[in-house]
Formats: C-alpha cells, structure tokens, sequence
DNA sequence: GCCGTTTTCGGCCCGACTGTTTTCAGTCG
C-alpha cells in the first residue's frame, strides 16, 4: 500500500503539533504545516513525482530538508522524527490538543504538572479537583474541559450545499441595509465548510453582534464583543460574524476569504514593500493606501484580482503577478448538461419536461443518460427499452425547437470492467457515461485496471462520477487517479465533475490534474429532476477550484463541436 | 525549516477575545 500525500501530510501536521507542544521554534513548526498543506493539494502524489525524478524541493515551502523527509517517508511508511518525538512524550498528547482552549501551552503545562496526555487522564484530574493547583487554568476553563469532554468528538466538515442554506437563512435574517457577506471556505467553495464568516460592515458593529444572538437557532455562544461574535447554530455549525468600517471592507473580506496561507503570502508581498496589511487595510506607515475593496488592495500589491476559489496558495500569487491567471469556466459558459435522468430508470420527471426545464435555463442541449439494466433498483435500461426510447427522443426532437436531446446512457462497469449493455447497443448513442455503481472495496490496483478497461471501450465517451465518494457518507474507493487521468489522456475520454453536492466528483485536485495533463472534462449534474439542474453552480465551483477554464470543458461547446469531441 | 529585486543570515502575518491576570499570555482564526 503506497503511502498517500494525505498521509505524509498528517505525519507533518502531527510533528508540527509536538513540536509546538514541546515549544519548539514557531517557525519551525509553521513550515511543516505549511508543507503539510502543499502536500494536500498537490494533483500528482509524492510517490510517482519522485518516480518521475522530480526534484521536491522545487515546491513551495519544501527545502532540501522536507524533501530528504518526504522521500524517506515514501521509502519507508515511516517519518523518523514523528516517531521520536512520540517517543520523547510517551506516546504523543494529540489526543488533548484538540479541545477547546488547548494550544500548545496549556498542554504542556499539563502534562509537565499533572502528566495528563489523554482525555482520560484529563477527565481524572477534573475530577479530583486538582486542575486549580495549575497556574493559568480557572475555573471557566475546567467546567468548558469538563463539557467538551461530555461531548463526541465530532469536528465535522459540512457539505457546501447544507452550508449554503443555512447561510443564506442567516444573511437573510442579518441583513440590514449595509453590506453583508459570507467569506471563509464558503466564499472560496471548498466542497465542505468547517464555519461560516461573516463580513458586515457598518457604524456599529456591536449591533450587529446584538442581533445574531436574537437568531433562533443558536445553540451556543461562544464569544461576544464589539467586533466580533461566535456562535454555534443547531446544526452544529460554527459562525463568526465580523463587523468592520467600509473603508476596511475589501482588506476585511480578503482576511476573512483566506486561505490562511494566500493571506501569509499577500502580507509577506505587502512586508516586502515595507507596507502592512491587515483586516483594515492597506498600510504604509499609518496611512492607509488601500483596503476598501478587494481588487484596490490586489492592484496596489502588483497583482491582477485572484478569484476566491484560487486562494490557496497553489501558485496563484505567482501568476497573478505575471497576470496570467486562467480565465476560469463559469456557470454562463454551460450550453448543456451531459448526465440527465428521467422517470425510465428512477427520475422523476419525463424527457420532455427534462428537456423544458433544461431550455429554461438557456442549455442548447442535454444528454439523456438513464441507468443500464444492472442498476435493477432503478430499472435500468435492457437494449431493448434502450431501443425504444432511443424512438422516443427522435420523436421528441422532430417537435422541440431550441433544444436538442442527446441520446445516451449511464452504463454500468461491470466487475471484471466491461460493460453492462453490448456494443451493437452503445453504438446507437451520442453519449456514453461508463460508471462504476458496484464493488467499491476492490484493490487500488484492481479497480484502477477495471475502470480503465470501461475506458478502453471506445464507445465510452466520458467516465462518470470518477471516484465514487459520496461526501460525509462513504469514501471514494480506492483507484489510481494518476493512472486514471493518463489513460484518458491517452484515450481520448472525457472525466465528469459530477456536480451532484453529495458527489463533487472529481474533486477540485483531480480536476486540476486532468486539466494539467490536457484531459477534457464534463460538467454535470446527474439530474434526477428538473430542479437538480441547478446543481451546476457546484460543478463550476469545484472546476474552478481546479483551474479549469471554459476550453477545458466539453460541454461549454456549441452542439457541432461537442458532437467531434464525443465521438473517439 | 524556508527563503531571497535589501539573498546565504535573519527574518518569518496580524488582530480580537477570553480568562486570569494586576498588565498580559494563550488561543483562535
């Protein structure tokens, strides 16, 4: 089992962790989470960039040292300095660090006055009353010790789309005439969100803060000052809500925007010029030079504006001083959607009221993919009611006007990586979405075999939701995406995005990573209903994460140029 | 531990809020 890049980046964030905990340099600890960070979004994995000879040390905040480390870890499944430093703390403290009101410093407190290195161990002392006899633990910090440990330790993440209504019930609730927005992860359309940001502007801000406290549905305050207010909703969802002056807007909603790190490296381009930049704005001094809106603040810096879903510290910084940012694709340049499903196999509206609803929304085309015969839970389509609606699109063509339905289907792969319907059958189609629908737990080296033999066929056309996660629910399964994408480079087949918001699939990494090794990608919904055609924005959301520009996308194409690249 | 249009040493983002303080350290984002 080849060690993943999300491993290697836990071994860094743990170290960090110990680190910091045993007080080592800040600076030190920094840069392993920062390569952490890097190593998590890198499209390719470490393993097959050393494989290919790359040297490491050209990555952002990757020396000569982290790639000795990062090279060593790929070697031998182990990270020497890691397995010291549990060592040194018996075994490691991160099951504390954790908690709220934990950092570094009280945990080592901890465990040099009280030994304490588990919740177990914290719970005892509690107990026992001895947490007092510690300088700098009061008694509000031992009873919120004592109810966090009561808790389950769910740190979760939300889907965007569960993040977004409840966004939008609160800045509906919130809203008062000035400016208001949510920024954070949900501003940069990460697939999840941890919490919601935000941004108000206005003369009084501790107002603003009043009002969120009269929300219904606060299950916990968690700070409350002039500024700034945290609150936990029911749903578990964390908000931090931050009142600013205008003036301060643009600074404001780029500290608040992030990523933690874009901010690092746009203050350090600010440092540079001997200027500051805060949530204020734009310093020279003590005079402010910029900071009311985002684009002045970009500008001032030397750099073209960086759409949000680029800020992470991915190399945009640099490009957008070179002005040479992607144009990314956006939800206007869609002329179709290429995975629709209609009440034949589990939809719930027909094909016209599909290919309506698709025309209301100014498509020029959809593909109409339903389920293959295996998917018998959805009655999947046999070759021969394949046949019969074949018909009855071509009936239905004859009468619409402004649209065009593609015949297709989503066929299934079959274990050993053929297909559920016959040649002589896909033959018939202008679309052929291959998917993987069974046998989720087979070896990375199996599975990746199987999909690519689906892709081999070359009535395929384009394979669809690629991984098969399903976010918060059930991980992707276990495939080669490296493997993956050359083939279909190779190939000539297209990958979905699916844009369904429990799929996100291909997330944005591996779609910045078909897009780098020139592979074309389809965005879609996988629409069961008229109504689900709006989860286009997500795709676009998670293509644009990936730098996917417009040309990248088959389904941005005026129906004649589409038809070429479908056909292999 | 990284990094360089002040380059191989000496810097490294910055502010709000809280709790425990008696002027501030720690945590958090």
């Amino acid at each position: 089992m080849p060690v993943q890049n999300a491993e290697i980046a836990a071994m860094f964030d743990q170290a960090a962790e110990l680190l910091e905990i045993q007080g080592g340099n800040q600076f030190r600890v920094r840069a392993y989470r920062r390569a952490a960070r890097v190593i998590e979004g890198l499209p390719e994995s470490v393993r097959s960039l050393l494989a290919a000879g790359r040297d490491l040390s050209e990555l952002p905040g990757i020396g000569k040292d982290l790639a000795g480390k990062m090279a060593d870890i790929v070697k031998t499944g182990h990270f020497a300095l890691l397995d010291t430093l549990k060592k040194k703390l018996r075994g490691g403290l991160g099951d504390i660090a954790a908690l709220p009101g934990l950092g570094p410093k009280r945990v080592k407190l901890l465990y040099d006055k009280l030994k304490v290195r588990t919740r177990e161990d914290l719970r005892r002392v509690l107990k026992a009353g001895r947490l007092q006899d510690v300088k700098g633990f009061g008694p509000t910090i031992a009873k919120r010790l004592a109810e966090a440990l009561e808790k389950p330790r769910a740190e979760k993440r939300f889907k965007l789309s569960v993040a977004e209504a409840e966004a939008e019930a609160l800045v509906g609730f919130l809203h008062d005439g000035g400016r208001i927005v949510v920024a954070g992860s949900y501003r940069r359309r990460r697939d999840t969100v941890g919490d919601l940001d935000v941004l108000v502007t206005g003369e009084d801000g501790a107002a603003v803060g009043d009002k969120l406290l009269r929300y219904e549905n606060i299950a916990e305050v968690l700070a409350h000052g002039p500024t700034r207010t945290t609150i936990i909703l029911r749903s578990g969802l964390q908000v931090d809500a931050r009142a600013v002056p205008e003036e301060s807007y643009g600074a404001a909603l780029l500290y608040f925007t992030g990523s933690k790190a874009h901010n690092i490296a746009l203050r350090a381009l600010a440092i540079d010029r001997g200027w500051k930049l805060n949530e204020y704005g734009l310093f020279a001094g003590r005079r402010r030079i910029a900071g009311a809106t985002e684009e002045e603040v970009y500008k001032k810096l030397g750099l073209a504006f960086i759409p949000p879903e680029l800020r992470e510290d991915r190399g945009e910084v640099a490009l957008a001083r070179a002005n040479q940012l992607p144009r990314l694709v956006s939800l206007s340049d869609m002329r179709g959607d290429l995975h629709v499903h209609s009440n034949w196999t589990g939809g719930t509206a027909t094909i016209e009221a599909m290919a309506e609803g698709a025309r209301a929304l100014g498509y020029a085309y959809i593909a109409l993919t339903d389920h293959s015969r295996r998917v018998a839970m959805a009655h999947g389509l046999d070759p021969a009611r394949l046949s019969r609606q074949i018909k009855e699109i071509d009936r239905l063509n004859e009468r619409l006007s402004g649209i065009t339905v593609l015949k297709g289907i989503e066929v299934d792969i079959l274990k050993d990586g053929s297909l559920d319907l016959p040649d002589s059958a896909l033959s018939k189609l202008d679309v052929v979405i291959a998917s993987v629908h069974s046998y989720f737990n087979l070896s990375r080296e199996v599975q990746t075999d199987r999909v690519i033999r689906a892709m081999q066929n070359r009535q395929v056309s384009i394979l669809g939701h690629p991984t098969g996660r399903l976010i918060g629910e059930r991980a992707a399964y276990e495939i080669d995406m490296e493997r993956v994408i050359a083939a279909a480079r190779v190939l000539g087949c297209h990958l979905e995005i699916n844009a369904e918001p429990d799929r996100l699939d291909l997330n944005d990494i591996h779609a910045y990573a078909a897009k780098a090794a020139g592979v074309k990608l389809a965005i879609s919904t996988d629409a069961h209903s008229v109504n689900a055609f709006s989860y286009m924005r997500f795709g676009i959301d998670q293509a644009r994460r990936g730098w996917v520009a417009a040309h990248d996308v088959i389904n941005t194409r005026p129906l004649g140029e589409l038809r070429k690249l479908l056909r292999r």
